[in-house]
DNA sequence: CTGAAAGCGCTTACAG
DNA sequence: CTGAAAGCGCTTACAG
């Protein structure tokens, strides 16, 4: 029996007699044979393997349980495909040079790139090198050119701001994400659109991490400039835990004297005291979905952004 | 030029002359020339990818910050060298077998196993296969087949007891984490160790897992069992966390009515009310550790079994 | 349906 | 030091 006819049978079984296939799928079964996957990539063109790529300081996949989420349902989801997941962290210029390096060798069919940063060098090089590409929220500067899959930040953040007012509360203020992350800007624009021009510039803070203590620091500037705020919305779940930190340090209840509300209802909502009214990120779908789009757009099919609806989950913060 | 020539620049420069090597430099410089790897792979036999096993329920990569260090200092201890962390969850037999199907296509240089419990049957295979692997923790059952970085657990758990009895404690009961694994068994000796004939089988309760849950079940049995303890050590900060809520709700204080000690020094252990005093296991250095190892048995060389010592760290909860 | 053969893009003895 | 050539182990038109 050829080499060639036992390839037939290990791709699928097409133009292949019914004796042949059941005699290579014996052998197989004897023998414990795998095919070698340098020698079978070299022949298709294709790794196999999917990098997915952290461009973030690393710190951030200790802290942010968001990161597991997603690192978890990208991988299960690809290997459910067969597909193998490179786990690369791109934090500093040298482990982007690495990753750059990388992609080039061929080395991957496609990079999932998590939380990227306006100005990332790293999306505008990899969009270019005509690399499938699929980024975790709309990569700032680079919407069109790079395919995404992003929950509805702008509407979730939308749906707290009116909750909090529904609550009946006056003077409603937030502590912004990042600015150089579509999840800072979306948010933040959700806010505005509720608030209009009743929000005064003193009203917003943006902190300048995703951090705990991040949420921390910039909870204790917004206290300085409006102390009679009595409700703040927090970009993410891992600052409104630090928030509440410098609330309790401040004397202030929560939801008593403040209500807070988070976003993304990641693990840490469940964990602090009181539990956070929080907006609900579907982060296990956005994984799945970037695979899907990824392996696509690796097929050749064609994609469009995709974006995901969130929820509001009214716990006992607000 | 021949394609000979520039693969041996690529390949470190020996045999070419000075004249040449800067040709192929600036010509590889002005292109971004990459070479392909897996017409590599293919030649060399060498994938210059690694396998990070996760032989454990998918919760826990969210849960246990534990396995956030592993990874991450894994991941880059690899990049250092520039070889690849492939992902892979092997929680299900049918993760499982994938895994082997996988190490058997030769796609990977070597395995790092991680968190193996007894009578796992990827052990025993990784170890029969041949192909170079390195356990975090010794592998119940297969400590001689399998090289492994460990932390002293049994030595920790020593030092935490004696701390305990040193507060002054009378009653000195443990929480010890699931027999099955390596650290649930080793903390569970160095209990033993320190209190021998005093320790009374009631003492004693195993968790049915490394969760918080688990931990605050755990917890209440012992309550059940010895209403007169006054002292616990707990396997893992994140059980203890459980032991702690399970503690509240009983309204016992801590430290003032039981002394709670934990074990890892994880990220939980200063995220808890009071912060825990705990034994400090250098997960940073075993993840370096494991890729060490394991490289240098890739490389053919010999290695020994690693016991990386721990430390007492005395916070609030003692 | 099947076999022989070319080709995937490297590395590495082998001669020179 | 360098080039020509074999070989790594597959896949896939191509004939038949």
């Amino acid at each position: 029996m050829s080499r060639g006819t036992v390839s037939r049978v290990l791709n699928g079984g097409r133009y292949v007699s019914t004796a042949a296939l059941a005699a290579v799928e014996r052998a197989v079964a004897a023998t414990g044979y795998v095919a070698n996957s340098s020698a079978r990539s070299l022949a298709t063109r294709r790794s196999g393997a999917v990098a997915f790529v952290l461009t973030e300081p690393q710190e951030r996949l200790f802290e942010d349980p968001n990161f597991h989420v997603l690192l978890r349902s990208c991988t299960q989801a690809l290997a459910e495909r067969d597909v193998v997941l490179m786990l690369m962290l791109a934090g500093t210029p040298a482990e982007h040079e690495r990753v750059l390096r990388f992609v080039r060798g061929q080395h991957v069919d496609g990079m999932l790139l998590v939380s990227t940063h306006l100005g990332d060098p790293l999306v505008a090089e990899a969009s270019r090198s005509g690399l499938p590409v699929v980024a975790s929220g709309r990569p700032l500067g680079h919407e069109h050119d790079v395919r995404s899959v992003a929950a509805d930040d702008r509407g979730g953040a939308r749906a707290m701001v009116e909750h909090l007012l529904g609550r009946g509360r006056r003077r409603v203020t937030t502590v912004a994400g990042p600015q150089d992350t579509s999840g800072g800007v979306e948010r933040l624009a959700g806010y505005f659109d509720v608030l209009g021009r009743r929000a005064r510039a003193v009203d917003v803070v943006a902190a300048d991490g995703w951090t705990h203590d991040a949420g921390e620091r910039a909870m204790a500037r917004l206290l300085e400039q409006v102390p009679d705020l009595d409700a703040v919305f927090v970009a993410s779940d891992l600052m409104a835990s630090g928030a509440l930190a410098t609330l309790r340090r401040a004397g202030r209840t929560v939801p008593g004297d403040v209500a807070v509300g988070g976003f993304d209802d990641s693990r840490v909502a469940v964990q602090v005291e009181p539990a956070l009214t929080t907006v609900r990120q579907p982060l296990e779908e956005v994984g799945r979905r970037m695979v899907e789009l990824l392996l696509a757009q690796v097929a050749g099919e064609e994609g469009e952004p995709v974006v995901l609806p969130t929820e509001l989950v009214v716990r006992s913060s607000t």
